[in-house]
DNA sequence: CAGGAATATTCCGTCAAGTGAATATTTAAA
DNA sequence: TTTAAATATTCACTTGACGGAATATTCCTG
Protein backbone atom coordinates (compact mmCIF):
# COMPACT_ATOMS: atom_id res chain seq x y z
CA UNK A 1 0.00 0.00 0.00
CA UNK A 2 2.95 2.23 1.10
CA UNK A 3 4.38 2.02 -2.76
CA UNK A 4 0.66 3.30 -4.27
CA UNK A 5 0.39 5.85 -2.06
CA UNK A 6 3.81 7.22 -2.60
CA UNK A 7 3.78 7.29 -5.96
CA UNK A 8 -0.06 8.82 -5.52
CA UNK A 9 1.42 11.62 -3.76
CA UNK A 10 2.83 14.03 -5.83
CA UNK A 11 0.90 16.80 -7.75
CA UNK A 12 2.03 16.18 -11.18
CA UNK A 13 1.83 12.40 -11.01
CA UNK A 14 -1.99 13.38 -9.57
CA UNK A 15 -2.51 15.27 -12.38
CA UNK A 16 -1.14 12.68 -14.64
CA UNK A 17 -3.38 9.89 -13.95
CA UNK A 18 -6.09 12.15 -13.64
CA UNK A 19 -5.72 12.93 -17.40
CA UNK A 20 -5.30 8.97 -18.20
CA UNK A 21 -8.53 8.75 -16.80
CA UNK A 22 -10.34 9.77 -19.89
CA UNK A 23 -7.96 7.87 -21.85
CA UNK A 24 -4.45 6.59 -22.95
CA UNK A 25 -1.75 9.07 -23.95
CA UNK A 26 1.62 9.32 -25.48
CA UNK A 27 4.20 10.93 -23.13
CA UNK A 28 4.16 13.30 -25.60
CA UNK A 29 0.67 14.65 -25.08
CA UNK A 30 1.09 14.28 -21.40
CA UNK A 31 3.78 16.50 -21.35
CA UNK A 32 2.40 18.83 -23.66
CA UNK A 33 -1.11 19.35 -21.08
CA UNK A 34 0.86 19.35 -18.08
CA UNK A 35 3.42 21.72 -19.42
CA UNK A 36 6.17 19.52 -18.00
CA UNK A 37 9.31 18.88 -19.79
CA UNK A 38 9.11 15.52 -21.52
CA UNK A 39 11.82 14.49 -19.37
CA UNK A 40 10.01 14.95 -16.21
CA UNK A 41 6.89 13.32 -18.06
CA UNK A 42 8.70 10.76 -18.39
CA UNK A 43 10.14 10.79 -14.72
CA UNK A 44 7.23 10.79 -13.32
CA UNK A 45 5.76 8.29 -15.82
CA UNK A 46 8.19 5.61 -14.62
CA UNK A 47 7.69 5.63 -11.03
CA UNK A 48 3.90 5.88 -11.62
CA UNK A 49 4.56 2.23 -13.85
CA UNK A 50 7.24 1.15 -10.94
CA UNK A 51 4.06 1.67 -9.07
CA UNK A 52 1.94 -0.48 -11.06
CA UNK A 53 -0.30 2.31 -11.43
CA UNK A 54 -0.01 2.67 -15.39
CA UNK A 55 1.43 0.01 -18.17
CA UNK A 56 2.85 1.10 -21.07
CA UNK A 57 1.97 0.09 -24.69
CA UNK A 58 4.77 0.62 -27.58
CA UNK A 59 3.53 2.18 -30.54
CA UNK A 60 6.39 2.95 -33.28
CA UNK A 61 8.74 5.46 -31.29
CA UNK A 62 6.07 6.33 -29.27
CA UNK A 63 4.71 5.12 -25.57
CA UNK A 64 0.72 4.97 -24.79
CA UNK A 65 0.48 5.15 -21.55
CA UNK A 66 -2.78 4.17 -19.78
CA UNK A 67 -4.01 3.11 -16.02
CA UNK A 68 -3.83 -0.31 -14.98
CA UNK A 69 -6.98 -0.94 -12.61
CA UNK A 70 -5.29 -3.35 -10.11
CA UNK A 71 -4.15 -0.63 -7.91
CA UNK A 72 -7.20 1.35 -7.47
CA UNK A 73 -8.96 -1.55 -7.12
CA UNK A 74 -6.40 -2.28 -4.28
CA UNK A 75 -6.60 1.16 -2.61
CA UNK A 76 -10.51 0.81 -2.66
CA UNK A 77 -10.39 -2.52 -1.15
CA UNK A 78 -8.13 -0.92 1.49
CA UNK A 79 -10.48 2.27 2.21
CA UNK A 80 -13.39 -0.02 2.72
CA UNK A 81 -11.36 -1.54 5.90
CA UNK A 82 -11.59 1.94 7.07
CA UNK A 83 -15.41 2.99 6.50
CA UNK A 84 -16.68 1.27 9.81
CA UNK A 85 -15.04 5.01 11.13
CA UNK A 86 -17.57 6.91 9.79
CA UNK A 87 -20.77 4.36 10.82
CA UNK A 88 -19.67 3.58 14.40
CA UNK A 89 -16.68 6.22 15.48
CA UNK A 90 -19.04 7.64 18.02
CA UNK A 91 -19.76 4.09 19.73
CA UNK A 92 -15.99 3.75 19.69
CA UNK A 93 -14.71 6.42 21.59
CA UNK A 94 -17.49 5.82 24.26
CA UNK A 95 -16.02 2.44 24.60
CA UNK A 96 -12.77 3.60 24.53
CA UNK A 97 -13.32 6.42 27.27
CA UNK A 98 -14.93 4.05 29.93
CA UNK A 99 -12.00 1.50 29.38
CA UNK A 100 -9.49 4.69 29.97
CA UNK A 101 -11.68 5.46 33.00
CA UNK A 102 -12.04 1.85 34.23
CA UNK A 103 -8.00 0.99 34.11
CA UNK A 104 -7.50 4.38 36.27
CA UNK A 105 -10.06 3.38 39.06
CA UNK A 106 -7.91 0.15 39.05
CA UNK A 107 -4.79 2.16 39.48
CA UNK A 108 -6.17 3.57 42.79
CA UNK A 109 -6.53 0.45 44.38
CA UNK B 1 -5.75 14.93 -2.36
CA UNK B 2 -1.87 15.71 -2.38
CA UNK B 3 -1.81 16.24 1.07
CA UNK B 4 -4.11 12.80 2.34
CA UNK B 5 -2.14 10.78 0.42
CA UNK B 6 1.12 12.32 1.39
CA UNK B 7 0.24 11.95 4.76
CA UNK B 8 -0.48 8.50 4.07
CA UNK B 9 2.47 7.59 2.24
CA UNK B 10 4.67 6.19 5.23
CA UNK B 11 4.74 3.08 6.50
CA UNK B 12 4.51 3.88 10.24
CA UNK B 13 1.73 6.34 9.39
CA UNK B 14 -0.25 3.45 7.55
CA UNK B 15 0.70 1.18 10.51
CA UNK B 16 -0.78 4.16 13.14
CA UNK B 17 -3.89 4.96 11.08
CA UNK B 18 -4.65 1.10 10.75
CA UNK B 19 -4.49 0.44 15.08
CA UNK B 20 -7.14 3.71 15.17
CA UNK B 21 -9.27 2.13 12.70
CA UNK B 22 -9.71 -0.26 15.67
CA UNK B 23 -10.23 2.37 18.47
CA UNK B 24 -8.95 5.25 19.98
CA UNK B 25 -5.25 5.52 21.40
CA UNK B 26 -2.99 7.76 23.03
CA UNK B 27 0.31 8.80 22.06
CA UNK B 28 1.92 6.33 24.82
CA UNK B 29 -0.40 3.39 23.93
CA UNK B 30 0.43 3.93 19.75
CA UNK B 31 4.11 3.94 20.42
CA UNK B 32 4.51 1.29 22.41
CA UNK B 33 2.15 -1.12 20.21
CA UNK B 34 4.30 0.05 17.14
CA UNK B 35 7.95 -0.26 18.86
CA UNK B 36 8.36 3.40 17.79
CA UNK B 37 9.44 5.60 20.47
CA UNK B 38 7.42 8.67 21.60
CA UNK B 39 8.86 11.71 20.17
CA UNK B 40 8.43 9.69 16.57
CA UNK B 41 4.95 8.73 17.29
CA UNK B 42 4.58 12.34 18.10
CA UNK B 43 5.93 13.64 15.08
CA UNK B 44 3.93 10.78 12.42
CA UNK B 45 0.52 12.20 14.33
CA UNK B 46 1.69 15.93 14.08
CA UNK B 47 1.73 14.86 9.91
CA UNK B 48 -1.57 12.87 10.04
CA UNK B 49 -3.25 15.96 12.19
CA UNK B 50 -2.15 18.42 10.22
CA UNK B 51 -3.77 16.68 7.09
CA UNK B 52 -7.01 16.44 9.18
CA UNK B 53 -6.59 12.53 9.10
CA UNK B 54 -6.94 12.35 12.81
CA UNK B 55 -8.04 14.70 15.45
CA UNK B 56 -6.89 15.11 19.03
CA UNK B 57 -8.51 14.55 22.57
CA UNK B 58 -6.52 16.37 25.32
CA UNK B 59 -7.50 14.38 28.25
CA UNK B 60 -5.36 15.54 31.35
CA UNK B 61 -1.91 14.93 30.59
CA UNK B 62 -2.69 12.35 27.71
CA UNK B 63 -3.40 13.27 23.86
CA UNK B 64 -5.86 10.49 22.60
CA UNK B 65 -6.30 10.49 19.09
CA UNK B 66 -8.33 9.17 17.22
CA UNK B 67 -9.11 9.20 13.02
CA UNK B 68 -11.44 11.49 11.64
CA UNK B 69 -14.05 10.42 8.76
CA UNK B 70 -13.67 12.98 6.21
CA UNK B 71 -10.62 12.39 4.46
CA UNK B 72 -11.13 8.96 4.05
CA UNK B 73 -14.85 10.24 2.11
CA UNK B 74 -12.91 12.17 0.13
CA UNK B 75 -10.27 9.75 -0.86
CA UNK B 76 -13.45 7.19 -1.52
CA UNK B 77 -14.97 9.93 -3.63
CA UNK B 78 -11.65 10.37 -5.70
CA UNK B 79 -11.08 6.64 -6.19
CA UNK B 80 -14.74 6.30 -7.22
CA UNK B 81 -13.96 8.88 -9.96
CA UNK B 82 -11.28 5.98 -11.54
CA UNK B 83 -14.22 3.45 -11.15
CA UNK B 84 -14.68 3.45 -15.15
CA UNK B 85 -10.90 2.46 -16.05
CA UNK B 86 -12.04 -1.29 -14.53
CA UNK B 87 -15.16 -1.49 -16.43
CA UNK B 88 -14.47 -0.01 -20.27
CA UNK B 89 -11.01 0.43 -20.16
CA UNK B 90 -11.07 -1.65 -23.29
CA UNK B 91 -13.05 0.78 -24.89
CA UNK B 92 -10.58 3.24 -24.29
CA UNK B 93 -7.78 1.87 -25.67
CA UNK B 94 -9.50 0.59 -28.69
CA UNK B 95 -11.01 4.55 -29.45
CA UNK B 96 -7.38 5.48 -28.98
CA UNK B 97 -5.68 3.38 -31.18
CA UNK B 98 -8.36 4.27 -33.85
CA UNK B 99 -8.09 8.21 -33.09
CA UNK B 100 -4.30 7.51 -33.50
CA UNK B 101 -4.47 5.59 -36.76
CA UNK B 102 -6.78 8.44 -37.73
CA UNK B 103 -3.84 11.19 -37.04
CA UNK B 104 -1.42 9.22 -39.00
CA UNK B 105 -3.47 8.74 -42.19
CA UNK B 106 -4.07 12.28 -42.11
CA UNK B 107 -0.58 13.16 -42.38
CA UNK B 108 -0.04 11.41 -44.58
CA UNK B 109 -1.83 13.61 -47.00
C1' DC C 1 5.40 23.82 44.98
C1' DA C 2 8.57 19.97 43.82
C1' DG C 3 8.70 15.78 41.18
C1' DG C 4 7.25 12.80 37.71
C1' DA C 5 4.54 11.21 33.71
C1' DA C 6 2.92 12.10 29.08
C1' DT C 7 3.59 14.58 25.12
C1' DA C 8 5.55 18.11 21.94
C1' DT C 9 9.36 20.52 19.95
C1' DT C 10 13.99 21.55 18.43
C1' DC C 11 18.41 20.57 16.53
C1' DC C 12 21.27 17.85 13.79
C1' DG C 13 22.73 14.60 10.35
C1' DT C 14 21.47 11.78 6.46
C1' DC C 15 19.19 10.37 2.53
C1' DA C 16 15.55 10.25 -1.00
C1' DA C 17 13.06 12.77 -4.34
C1' DG C 18 12.25 16.53 -7.36
C1' DT C 19 14.03 19.81 -11.12
C1' DG C 20 16.86 21.26 -15.04
C1' DA C 21 20.13 20.47 -18.53
C1' DA C 22 22.46 17.53 -21.29
C1' DT C 23 22.83 13.23 -23.51
C1' DA C 24 21.69 8.48 -24.90
C1' DT C 25 18.44 5.35 -27.17
C1' DT C 26 15.06 3.78 -30.30
C1' DT C 27 12.44 4.06 -34.38
C1' DA C 28 10.70 6.04 -38.54
C1' DA C 29 11.65 8.33 -42.70
C1' DA C 30 14.29 10.55 -46.34
C1' DT D 1 22.67 5.18 -43.87
C1' DT D 2 22.21 9.79 -42.29
C1' DT D 3 18.56 12.64 -40.07
C1' DA D 4 14.82 13.71 -37.19
C1' DA D 5 11.20 12.66 -33.76
C1' DA D 6 9.85 10.57 -29.46
C1' DT D 7 11.28 8.96 -25.29
C1' DA D 8 14.50 7.48 -21.57
C1' DT D 9 18.51 8.13 -18.79
C1' DT D 10 22.24 10.40 -16.39
C1' DC D 11 24.37 14.04 -13.70
C1' DA D 12 24.46 17.85 -10.60
C1' DC D 13 21.97 20.48 -7.45
C1' DT D 14 18.65 21.57 -3.95
C1' DT D 15 15.22 20.74 -0.75
C1' DG D 16 12.26 18.24 2.27
C1' DA D 17 11.41 14.28 5.19
C1' DC D 18 12.80 10.99 8.48
C1' DG D 19 15.30 9.28 12.69
C1' DG D 20 17.85 10.07 17.04
C1' DA D 21 18.96 12.67 21.00
C1' DA D 22 18.10 16.23 23.88
C1' DT D 23 15.05 19.47 25.78
C1' DA D 24 10.74 22.00 26.57
C1' DT D 25 5.95 21.90 27.96
C1' DT D 26 1.89 20.52 30.29
C1' DC D 27 -0.56 18.45 33.80
C1' DC D 28 -1.20 15.50 37.72
C1' DT D 29 0.09 14.14 42.35
C1' DG D 30 2.19 14.08 46.79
Amino acid sequence: MEKILSALAEQNRIKIIELLKTKPLTVGEIADKLQLRQPQASKHLKVLHDAGIVEVLPRANRRIYKLRPEPFQDLDAWLDSFKSIWEDRLDQLDDYLNELQKKERNNDD
